[in-house]
DNA sequence: TGTACATCAGTGAACGCGCGTTCACTGATGTAC
DNA sequence: TGTACATCAGTGAACGCGCGTTCACTGATGTAC
């Protein structure tokens, strides 16, 4: 019978500054992150209010760590897309699943990135804002490598690249803001989704800068 | 040599009204309608704190009457992009210009749809997502007679109204955040928003639903 | 293994502040005669 | 036109409340010997 194992002071800190972060994230999800306060995310983390400063300066450095543990997630998401080799012969399909699915999976980082994108303060919201533009970068990478692509400009691509980025942004927020257990209005999502691919794709063929 | 003209009642209590509603635009144009004070807005609009009932019961309330302004703006824009004779003849030219122009000098209203569509409070959101809606259904009217669209199924002409209300409001944020006196921007964001209508609309002669 | 001291995550009380809301009021505008 | 009363937009003081931040503290974990 061995005592369970205690933590260590770095593990307990840890876990503390993950509460702290999902007590924000949770609470954010009502309101917006700009509405709540340091002490409803004290309380929520199960801590006193005077001890959040033992892991932040201030509500903008945990919001800033929030954008950067949302887009860890939407990266994983389009690594994981590249890998599956379905995704250059079915791009279409594929994409609208696999956003569908992400998001689902993973509604909270994609309704705080969704949310703060706009509403958020000034440091948060450049930081998703760069994200972003980050994320439209390597995005053209994996689409100018499509056959009808190959030859465009690299503004094109870029372009194009921001038009799937703003409507996967959307079609983002669309699932976020869809209530619990309706299967109909998803398979509606997805398939808007995938029609508004399909469109802009069919216009790549004929497509002349 | 007569007495400036009095005001009557109601048209002083009409102008406080107005007062309140542009100190709130102004003021949330920093940090957002969900951030900004009661009390704030009473300071800049000149009165004290307990007047503003005289007006709205709440923040809530003068919040949907922003909505109201905001939006007579937007559907001001519409009629009068479908007014022009060039609309049909050029219409991804005139669009972006019209875009971007409008964009520019109701710079607050946009600014106010755009960061409380995500960000505001319950009320304010569905209010924006109604009126959001409303504009989509307008512009598939529209969208609907256009040649290549004409037998199209009205699930096919609502997602593509929607694929360009949402570039639409994509774009009308980039003029927004965009600095003061950066012409180069400008025709940058415009030469962005024309190419994507125009790669959209390269698609509307293959589509087959 | 045991002891003495250092570290430091979390505590709890206190602070001054701006908040939304209430209330009885004031005094100019409006109305009836 | 003049008078007496009614209306009501805006006032100013007061309230209780949650806020962010500070501070000296506690006591478990970590370290040196």
């Amino acid at each position: 019978m061995n005592q369970p194992a205690a933590l260590t002071r770095q593990e307990q800190k840890e876990r503390t500054r993950a509460a702290l972060l999902d007590a924000a994230l949770e609470l954010s999800h009502q309101s917006g992150f700009a509405q709540i306060s340091l002490r409803q995310v004290a309380k929520q983390a199960g801590v006193v209010p005077a001890a959040f400063y033992r892991h932040f300066a201030s509500m903008d450095e945990l919001g800033l760590a929030l954008v950067e543990r949302s887009f860890a997630t939407l990266r994983r998401m389009i690594r994981d897309a590249q890998r599956d080799p379905d995704v250059f012969t079915h791009i279409i399909d594929a994409a609208a699943d696999v956003l569908v699915e992400t998001v689902k999976v993973n509604k909270t980082h994609f309704a705080f990135v969704a949310r703060e994108r706009v509403g958020g303060s000034r440091a948060v919201r450049e930081a998703i804002n760069h994200e972003l533009d980050l994320f439209v970068s390597e995005l053209a990478v994996v689409l100018a490598r499509l056959p009808n692509i190959e030859n465009w400009s690299s503004d094109d691509v870029h372009m194009v690249a921001r038009l799937f980025v703003r409507n996967m942004v959307a079609n983002a927020e669309e699932v976020v803001e869809m209530p619990d257990g309706r299967p109909d209005l998803e398979a509606q999502i997805k398939e808007g989704a995938r029609r508004q691919m399909r469109l802009i794709v069919l216009g790549f063929e004929k497509w002349r800068s």
